[in-house]
DNA sequence: GATATTATTCGTAATTTTGCGAACAACCAA
DNA sequence: TTGGTTGTTCGCAAAATTACGAATAATATC
């Protein structure tokens, strides 16, 4: 046992573990479609409860992929354009990453 | 409460709860990068008892991310090029979808 | 056969996640 | 003030995740 978790590691995780909920990939394909972006329309569009729905939007806020401001009586969603770029980019870089480089790997 | 997931959202989401805790992210970095890739290499790497390390392998096993062959004592594990491809796309199509292309987010 | 090496599996505990309905909060309208 | 609409929060239950040490399996070596 050695070493810890780099930030970097940890950042990529958060958002991966973020992203690792079909409901959330959804909500997030539904944003970033804009298709409007209102609490109902979200929940109008997934077969979970509205309870449900909120905590997934939750996580989506607290990991910083999502924001939601109110416009009463209702609760306008958007995809959070600085960290989406941010993840997309340590997405990228993270299955860039080359396979073998080295020619250590036997097959 | 309306559809059910598409099988990509399901796919995608996938990979990404496999990739959403650091001690996996840093086996994967590992691993891509390719500094050999036996049990005890891994393990060495990480702040974590190796009955862990071997969940976290399973799981990241499950999700088609890696695999592994025995070769006595020993087992080796690499990275699963095909399928590693395939959550490059996944992600990268993820990620490139346009933010507001209808104009429809007010800001 | 006894022992050493390597990694998985078992059993267990603590915590987190997922999900729901009911209750609540905030605001507007009648 | 009494409803009506929209979402969040509460309280709870079931299931999954994370972690560990001990036990086990599989194979080599003495």
């Amino acid at each position: 046992m050695n070493r810890n978790y780099s930030e970097k590691e940890e950042k990529i995780a958060r958002f991966a573990k973020a992203m690792g909920h079909p409901a959330r990939i959804a909500i997030l394909n539904f944003l970033a479609n804009q298709k409007c972006c209102f609490f109902g329309d979200i929940h109008e569009e997934l077969p979970i409860a509205k309870a449900t729905v909120s905590q997934h939007l939750k996580e989506l806020k607290d990991a910083g992929l999502i924001q939601g401001e109110i416009e009463t009586p209702k609760v306008r969603y958007c995809i959070n354009k600085e960290n989406w770029e941010l993840a997309r980019t340590m997405f990228a870089e993270f299955f860039g990453q080359s396979i073998c480089k080295k020619g250590e790997c036997k097959e």
